[in-house]
DNA sequence: CGCAAGAGAGAGCACTGCTCTTGCAATCGG
DNA sequence: CCGATTGCAAGAGCAGTGCTCTCTCTTGCG
């Protein structure tokens, strides 16, 4: 049963040629990832890479999953801790935004345009859904000891977006009421939105350096999901 | 004073290359626009558009800021009109989406990941900025007709991103008080994060089709900057 | 031990961006 | 009006890319 010296080495190989598209990517984006520069980093004839690999969007979505296990991660990390739903929700928005800060080509390959034709859907939704559901997980908390402003004034839900709340609320066995599932939509595009933004460069000019408007946005996001009370001030 | 011939047609050649790549650029992409493509199509040779084109690159920032044009365009014309400002800022954010559906290559090179390295900087900054420019144009009309919510509810706002809003204000040639410009950039950010997540593939899984949940992000967006009570129903 | 499967190497195709040189045509100055 | 200058297009070419194919050598299993 143990791993017989070729698969060994097969995972090792493969590990590496993650471990340096990784880096080709920090280092100079998804654009410039090539196939062969990792093969050339690794010592190898480009066409052996394609024993690993079957083509470079393989290789891309690789890089995809692994950069939403790190941002998952990151994520339920953040939101340890015995503070109060609504400190922990921004203290989550923060490190999303810190990581994003620090491995910006990696949040533009997750957050940015498709690169290739479209996202590739296989495994990928489930681990793109581990860092909402920690944000979900705040929630639900808030929501079960009584702080969260359900009744806070908002605007008119439609038939179909209710529904579309409670077939996810029922997804993710979930007893939250559909209004707060719809607020929190609301308040996570916000939040990815605003670090969008500030990454992108769409903020030259006006809230430059973006980080105060980003700090300011959590805070609103918070806000509107419901978390009043209990966010922390800006400092 | 009249334009030669040879100026003609140069102006006419660098229209056509314009024309050529933003219908690369709308069916394929902007990772599949290539120079060379655009020369075959034009029936002229690769080394020819290099008259007219410094680099690929600059064929994208001269797309990027015709789609800025563009946007600004179908901004402009979308809140024409003497409806409440509020109903007017929500007709925008549709206009926006309706517009990001039908140019979706074009939306992801503006909004999407910067492409190259980075943004160009130059012509593009006053182009992208009409549109916002449309929005706080509306928020001004509300505030002056004493119809927009000053003080509503909001988090905190630091000194930092106080001190940028009224450089921003006293930029604009505005009157609006800082906390409102504060709360219209959140509010800007949620209005892109959800025509982003929707285009990018973010909702797969939750709030499919994402069109629901944008319109109800609209409004929430609209009840951020304090367009309160004139936000029109969900159909 | 022998043979099939795995892994790397190399050549090659079609494509890309971009540069350089060459030849032709239009424009302008005398 | 004619020669010189300038602008434009074409072609070849370089370096790089993704990907496929064949060939060779090693590994590991029966």
């Amino acid at each position: 049963m143990s791993p017989t010296p070729r698969e060994r080495a097969r995972v090792d190989t493969m590990e590496r040629i993650l471990t340096s598209g990784r880096q080709q990517l920090a280092e100079h984006g998804a654009a410039a990832l090539s196939l062969r520069a990792v093969a050339r980093d690794l010592g190898m004839v480009s066409s052996a890479v394609y024993r690993y690999v079957a083509s470079r969007d393989d290789l891309l979505t690789a890089l995809i999953i692994g950069g939403y296990r790190d941002l998952a991660e990151v994520a339920e990390e953040a939101t340890t801790g015995r503070a109060a739903p609504g400190r922990r929700f921004v203290a989550l928005c923060e490190a999303i935004y810190s990581w994003a800060r620090e491995h910006p080509h990696q949040y533009a390959l997750l957050f940015g345009s498709p690169v290739p034709g479209y996202r590739a859907p296989g495994g990928t939704v489930t681990d793109a859904a581990r860092t909402p559901a920690v944000a979900i997980q705040l929630i639900e908390e808030a929501w079960q000891s009584g702080e969260l402003a359900v009744d806070a004034p908002m605007p008119p839900a439609g038939p179909a977006v209710r529904r579309q709340a409670k077939e996810l609320g029922a997804a993710l066995d979930s007893a939250l009421p559909e209004t707060v599932l719809i607020r929190f939509a609301a308040a996570w595009t916000q939040v990815f939105g605003v670090i969008s933004f500030d990454l992108f460069g769409q903020f030259v000019g006006s809230f430059e350096p973006g980080d105060h408007i980003c700090t300011f946005t959590f805070r609103t996001a918070a806000h509107t999901i419901g978390f009043s009370g209990q966010i922390p001030s800006a400092r």
